[in-house]
DNA sequence: AGAACGTTGTGAATGAGTTCACAGACTAAG
DNA sequence: CTTAGTCTGTGAACTCATTCACAACGTTCT
C-alpha cells in the first residue's frame, strides 16, 4: 500500500468531521458533505476513499463510523511511538500546552532545552531534561518522533543527533532545510514562509489557496 | 505576470541562503548552490528563476545581490501592509514573539482577545485590545493580515468580521478550514494535521519529504 | 585565436494530482 | 414490479509541476 502524503492530510481533515458527525448522532455522509466542509470536489474525496480501500454504498453514502474506523487504523498512534520535543523556548512550550490540551493521544515523553534555569520543571506534564540526556530518553521511553522548535543554528545539529539516536520522523519549525538520510522524515513548519505568503497572495498578485504544505 | 504558490515559497527559502552568502561577502551562486541547500534539483531553481524573471550568466551564475533585490520586490512587505493577531492565548503569544524577535519587517498592530485579563497589558511591543475594537483597529491602522489563532469553534465567526472589516489575507492555526469570499487568502497552518502526517511517515508506511503545504 | 569546460535558458517529456463523466448499484415511490 | 432519482467507483482526460536534455554562451587555459 502506497498512500500519498497529501491524501494523509486530507484524511486528517476528513477524521474531524466525522467526528463531529458520529457525535450528533449521524450515522451516513456523501462524498459532497466532506468535499463541502474542505472546499474540494466530491470526486476528490471518492478519490482518497478508493485509495485507502474504503467503499461505501451508492444511495446511503458512507458510513461514518467504518470510515472514522478505518482512518483511526492508518493515522492512531501507536503505544510504542513517543514524542520528544527539543527546545522549550516559547514555540516549544506552545507546543507542549497545545498538545497536553488538545492531543492526549501524543504523549510527549519529555522536553530537552539547554537553558539550565528550565531543566528540571516540569512544563504541562512534560518534565523539561539537559541536552546530555537527549540519546538516553530516545533509547529509553521508545521516541520515534522529535519536535524540533530550536534556533535556526543549532537546528541541524540536532537532528543529526537526533537521527544518530534513531528518531524516525521530524516536525521542523527552524527556518532552515533539515538533511537528514533515507528513511527518516521530516515535515517542515515554517511560520514566516508561510507568512510571507499569506502577504504575497494578500497583495493581489496571485490567485490561490492552500493548506499546510 | 502570475506566480504560483510553490515558487513563493520557494522563494522565501532562496532568500535566506542568499542573505547568508551576502553577509559572506559571496557574490555570485549557480542553480546548483542553491538546489543543493533546498534539497531540490538544480532545474528547478533555474525555473523558478526564470518564473521571475530574473537571469543570470553562464559560467558565472547568478548576482547574489542582485537576485536578492528582485525577491525583495516581489516579497518584502510593504509599508501599508500591518498585522493584527486575534487570539493572545499561548499559540499566539508565542507567534508575537517570534515575530517581534526575528520579523521586524512584519509589525504587528494590535492583537484582540476576549480575556478581560489581557486587554490593555502590552505582550511584545504589541497591545491587546477587546473583542469589539477589531473593526476600528482594521480600519484606522492600515491592516490588511489576520493571524487566526482562536479555538476552532470562534474561527469562522473571527473570520467572517475579518473579511468583512476588509482582510486581505488570512494566516489560520485554527484547525478548521475557513470560508472566505474570493478575493480573500487563508493559508491554513494545521500542527495536528502536520504531526499526523509525520508519524504516518515514520511509521514506515510511504515515502516522502515535504514542506510547509 | 581556438578549444575545452561548465553553466544558463528553455522546449519537450514526464510525472503527480485532480477532475470529468458515466456505468452500475441501491433506494424509494408509484 | 417498474421507474425515477441519486450516489458510488473508476477509466480517461486534463491540468499543473517537475525534470530532462541540449543549444547557446561566457570564461579560462593553452
Amino acid at each position: 500500500m502506497d498512500i500519498p502524503n497529501r491524501v494523509i492530510g486530507r484524511l486528517s481533515a476528513y477524521r474531524r468531521h466525522l467526528r463531529r458527525w458520529l457525535s450528533e448522532g449521524r450515522e451516513q455522509v456523501y462524498s459532497h458533505d466532506l468535499a463541502t466542509q474542505e472546499g474540494i470536489t466530491p470526486a476528490q474525496v471518492r478519490r482518497d476513499l478508493m485509495t485507502i480501500g474504503y467503499t461505501g454504498s451508492p444511495a446511503r453514502g458512507y458510513d461514518v463510523h467504518g470510515l472514522l474506523t478505518r482512518i483511526g487504523e492508518l493515522l492512531d498512534p501507536r503505544p510504542d511511538e513517543g514524542i520528544i520535543l527539543i527546545g522549550a523556548g516559547r514555540l516549544g512550550r506552545a507546543m507542549l500546552d497545545y498538545l497536553a490540551a488538545q492531543h492526549p493521544e501524543y504523549p510527549v515523553r519529555a522536553a530537552i532545552d539547554n537553558d539550565p534555569e528550565l531543566v528540571g520543571r516540569v512544563i504541562h506534564g512534560c518534565r523539561c531534561h539537559a541536552d546530555g540526556d537527549l540519546e538516553d530518553i530516545i533509547r529509553d521511553e521508545q521516541v520515534t518522533i522529535g519536535i524540533v522548535a530550536v534556533p535556526a543554528d543549532s537546528a541541524q545539529d540536532v537532528a543529526d543527533r537526533l537521527v544518530r539516536a534513531g528518531i524516525r520522523g521530524l516536525l521542523n519549525f527552524a527556518p532552515v532545510r533539515l538533511r537528514v538520510p533515507a528513511g527518516v522524515y521530516t515535515q517542515d513548519l515554517d511560520i514566516a514562509v508561510s507568512l510571507e505568503k499569506v502577504a504575497f497572495l494578500a497583495r493581489g498578485q496571485a490567485k490561490a489557496q492552500e493548506t499546510h504544505e
